[in-house]
DNA sequence: GTCCAGGCTCTTT
DNA sequence: AAAGAGCATGGA
């Protein structure tokens, strides 16, 4: 990890706040505005030096390749912000709190697995669940502080893997769904390929064909693998946002998506994760 | 002990 | 299309 890469004078980038706002399980925290990250078959550093971001273990290439779409830089975030004021104070105040927030470009498959994990349960076991996966089913991939890192699983590795095996991981009833899922992208009965190139509702369509993806889940890797920004998650925080903040309540579906749509416009998703992260923080 | 967590599947209406 | 039961697990 001896290459280095430097973005000077970054704006509206804060690594804690993208480490804390739920879209990423596998960023460690090693010091203040520090992080271990393991992403897309790589560990990397990433830390502050003043507005300066520092990128350990990225060369130049690797991060014109895919480091800088993976954090998303290309993206004007001011225009972002400017698109999403003044439609409701609420919004406002989350989005001055969260002003750090970007929204990953991960990897599909991890996703698709990581949210399934994600269903009903809470970040921190999800966290745990991923590690436990990666540790059991990954690859090797260094040691950071003494510590060993590995690679998130292969489908392969995970269709092969048996269901007790699986639960060992803290996984749950979630375990066959894993399981099922990893198969299906194994045979190609699902195509990730199309969901990652086709519009956002045939690749909605697409990813819910999957074992353990419904609406909500399959909106996070919309938004967290596929650059859908107008994918808006909505899952029991938000659900007390929307009726408490926007005083709207409604379990149809099109009535949902109706309100979402005119209330937060084409950046929608953007405005959910400032908005998940603002509630989950006054809340706690 | 109960309640809840970035909900889903399956069944019934 | 929408509502309801059941679901593993760990922390508050």
């Amino acid at each position: 990890m001896d290459q280095e890469y430097r973005v000077k004078n970054i704006r509206n980038f804060s690594l804690y706040q993208i480490a804390d706002s739920g879209q990423s399980f596998r960023w460690i925290r090693q010091s203040e505005e520090s992080y271990t990250i393991i992403a897309l078959g790589a560990l990397i550093q990433a830390y502050m030096d003043g507005d300066d971001l520092v990128l350990k273990g990225v060369t130049q290439d690797s991060f014109e390749e895919k480091w800088a779409h993976y954090f998303d830089l290309d993206r004007d975030y001011d225009h972002v912000k400017a698109s999403l004021r003044n439609r409701d104070s609420f919004l406002d105040k989350a989005i001055e709190y969260g002003s750090g927030i970007r929204i990953l470009n991960q990897d599909l498959w991890e996703m698709m697995i990581t949210f399934i994990i994600s269903a009903n349960n809470n970040i921190p076991r999800i966290k745990n669940s991923v590690q436990a996966l990666s540790e059991t089913y990954g690859d090797y991939l260094g040691k950071v502080n003494d510590k060993p890192y590995y690679s998130f699983p292969k489908a392969e590795a995970l269709a092969k893997a048996s269901i007790t095996d699986l639960r060992k991981c803290g996984l749950g009833y979630r375990d066959r769904y894993i399981k099922r899922t990893s198969q299906m992208v194994l045979s190609n009965e699902v195509d990730l390929e199309l969901i990652m190139t086709e519009s956002i509702s045939k690749a909605k369509g697409e990813l819910m064909k999957c074992m353990g993806i419904g609406n909500k889940v399959a909106d996070c890797i919309l938004l967290f693998a596929c650059g859908h920004v107008d994918a808006f998650p909505v899952d029991t925080w938000l659900k007390k946002v929307l009726k408490t903040y926007f005083d709207f309540e409604s379990s149809k579906q099109v009535e949902v998506n109706a309100f979402i749509k005119e209330k937060f416009g084409r950046y929608s998703g953007i405005a959910q994760q400032y908005l998940f992260y603002y509630i989950r923080n006054i809340n706690n």
